[in-house]
DNA sequence: ACTGTTTATTTGCAGTATCAAATAAATATA
DNA sequence: TATATTTATTTGATACTGCAAATAAACAGT
């Protein structure tokens, strides 16, 4: 197996490039990588539970919980009580949360601007494209163990 | 920012996924993802220096440090004091580790397969060389924060 | 050879991740 | 309406990660 052109390689090294450039911007806002993820996903998607903000932005159940006790201390979100249903919290963006986020963007923006600065607009769409289509067929649960043993 | 088609973003939940997927046969195996990292990378390009090994797997030096101490302890790869330069270590992939590493190989084979099994030739080809120009584009060092703020 | 600087790697420490078990509310069933 | 089951989230234990400082060998200038 050629590591060079093996995916799962050339996808991950690349998702951890871009970890690293982004954070320092986000040390001096004073978040760490998964505080930012949980910031964009709720300036993006608005409020939500705790099981779809997991899911949206691939952070493990466990692991949120205790990034989501970090952003409260932090008064960046909080957590209500689903109205509906009481088991699950609505994670809610504070106006402080709102104006941290609104600092970091200029700098998220600028990252993938800065990525694909000689990538044509075609490109770009495809590459975007094919990681959609990349991920929705690795439906999470279906892994390869199971499938290269049958 | 839509965060649908935000690259770091696509790219980071895709590699996520591809983690979790191999994950189960990693731990039949014994071995935790960086090791299989290590394990591979030693697997396909030979012997190499721990700096070398970090860059490679996009391991961060510490860590690598500690994940050689553990394969180390499980005999699955050694390390020699480098005979030009005595600074360095050179890592070793022992029998142990070449056998584990042929064992979870078949896995690792079939995740890429499974992933892009409604992929033509050519756009599995583009989105390759995508990826590699994109990590290419981004050059450690070279981060957003600076570039935002001059 | 002697001192300062650079390069390769490891270690201390404080934070972060993950699995499995625990809690707690909702729903289904008898 | 009590009991069992499922669903949403948290917590405990333990392992892992990454920054910055420490070590340790090589190199450069004198």
């Amino acid at each position: 197996m050629e590591l060079s052109t093996y995916l799962p390689y050339l996808v991950n090294r690349l998702g951890q490039r871009f970890v690293s450039e982004i954070t320092p911007a986000l040390n001096e806002a004073g978040v760490n990588i998964q505080s930012w993820r949980v910031l964009i996903a709720l300036y993006q998607g608005g409020q939500q539970t705790v099981g779809d903000l997991s899911e949206l932005t691939s952070i493990n159940f466990s692991t949120l919980s205790r990034v989501l006790d970090r952003m409260e201390d932090r008064n960046l979100a909080r957590r209500q009580r689903g109205a509906d249903d009481a088991r699950s919290f609505t994670v809610i963006l504070t106006s402080t949360g709102k104006a941290v986020t609104e600092k970091i963007l200029p700098y998220a923006k600028d990252l993938e601007v800065l990525a694909t600065s000689d990538f044509t607009e075609a490109e770009l769409n495809k590459l975007r494209e094919l990681l959609s289509k990349l991920y929705m067929g690795l439906e999470s649960g279906n892994n390869v163990k199971e499938r290269v043993a049958s």
